[in-house]
DNA sequence: ACAAGATATTTGATGCATCTTTTTTGAACT
DNA sequence: AGTTCAAAAAAGATGCATCAAATATCTTGT
């Protein structure tokens, strides 16, 4: 019985989307930017059609928004919006890093270390893009190692809706991004489940603080 | 601050979606059956780019899937798959009940009482769609009184994943479909978290009974 | 300088043609 | 009857023209 995925076959339409997404996850887009579909069409120097194939989906995904008929925005994301995604994603990766404790093999363990072994590396180099990059790969391992698909859909999803704060927190976040991935790691070792869980949760609360610090340093610009 | 919401505007592409949405939880789709862009544009009395339009969007959504570049189909829901997303349920649905228990008003219950007033109307009847339909309604009430978008998003992807399976599991469901909505809305009356969270999940799992056959009978069928 | 209204330009939605790839059908052979 | 291969048909992706609605700009008046 096949599993329940969508297939990864390319063509332009994939191409675009990945690029959006790498460019909404890094940071590139702020909140307020506006998308035009030509003008993108011209950028990428392919016609319209893939480009709103994947202006579409990044809507569906709730990653940009139409605020009207023909004007396309990155939106910005209220305090409220960001409690509830961390809410979920306490929740979610809870039950990712709970399953991952049941069943890691050392290969996953050793997936997971070398993660964090090049994110020493990125801190230590003050390199903001690639820590950012590491950070969410390594919250993405665990609903891999759980063998939870539709939980790493969701996951993602929620990743590009906090994307235009995640790697701006990064650096002002410094080790509270990457300190509690360590007693992560130990919990799958030992299959502890509870400790697991208690970790990814404690990791998501830390991790949030300079994002929530920043969602409302731009609430006060935006009062001003 | 406006909240992070798809605008609903109306064109052509968004009716089909919502037409072809409904199709699947009603179950008029089976698992297995092949979508073609042109057919449904045919039938739809217009041009192929909506109707590709809503496609991609239900690829993105999961609940279609592209076997190849050529052949659209709807899929099967594994046990594995429906297991995770029960299992995905349980702890958002606990959630949204949890917290919509803290702020429930006298007319969000009026509006819940109303839902199960007339799904026991539609059990005595034997009407399958209406009851999926309302026992839908009530769980999408539980995201909605507690505010939490993200979450309504979340699990109205997650419904239309299970789709095919709901509304065939309805009438063999009976009142598991319903019983333990009572409890919930006991619970919201007294403002008791604990209590919601714990009969939303019973519900989720006593309701889910009847799915979990039909897709172990849909499995034996396949290995004859 | 600001506001209101008119005009011009822009922008997304949709229809449709074309291309390439995939699927289906038919013929031949065993 | 079943298999293999070739040919025909079909199907999604993409490019692009057109339309209508929305946005931006300009002009006029206060």
């Amino acid at each position: 019985m096949p599993e329940f995925t969508t297939l990864e076959h390319e063509n332009l339409n994939k191409a675009v989307y990945g690029a959006l997404c790498d460019a909404l996850i890094q940071g590139r887009f702020q909140p307020g930017d506006r998308l035009k579909i030509r003008d993108l069409a011209e950028q990428f120097g392919i016609s319209v059609t893939p480009i709103r194939d994947a202006i579409l989906r990044l809507a569906n995904d709730e990653a940009i928004i139409f605020r009207s008929p023909r004007d396309i925005r990155i939106p910005d994301l209220s305090e409220g919006r960001y409690r509830e995604i961390r809410a979920i994603r306490i929740k979610l990766e809870g039950l990712a890093a709970e399953t991952a404790a049941q069943v890691a093999t050392s290969a996953d363990i050793e997936v997971l270390e070398r993660i964090l072994c090049e994110n020493e590396k990125a801190i230590e180099a003050g390199d903001r893009l690639k820590g950012a990059e590491l950070n969410q790969a390594f919250h993405f391992m665990l609903p891999q190692i759980a063998g939870l698909p539709v939980l790493n859909g969701i996951l993602r999803r929620l990743w590009l809706q906090m994307g235009p704060h995640i790697s701006d927190a990064y650096l002002p976040g410094g080790r509270a991004m990457i300190d509690h991935h360590y007693p992560v790691v130990e919990a799958l070792k030992r299959h502890d489940s509870g400790a697991a869980s208690m970790a990814i949760v404690d990791d998501i609360l830390l991790g949030g603080k300079p994002i929530l610090e920043r969602i409302e340093r731009g609430a006060e610009r935006k009062a001003l």
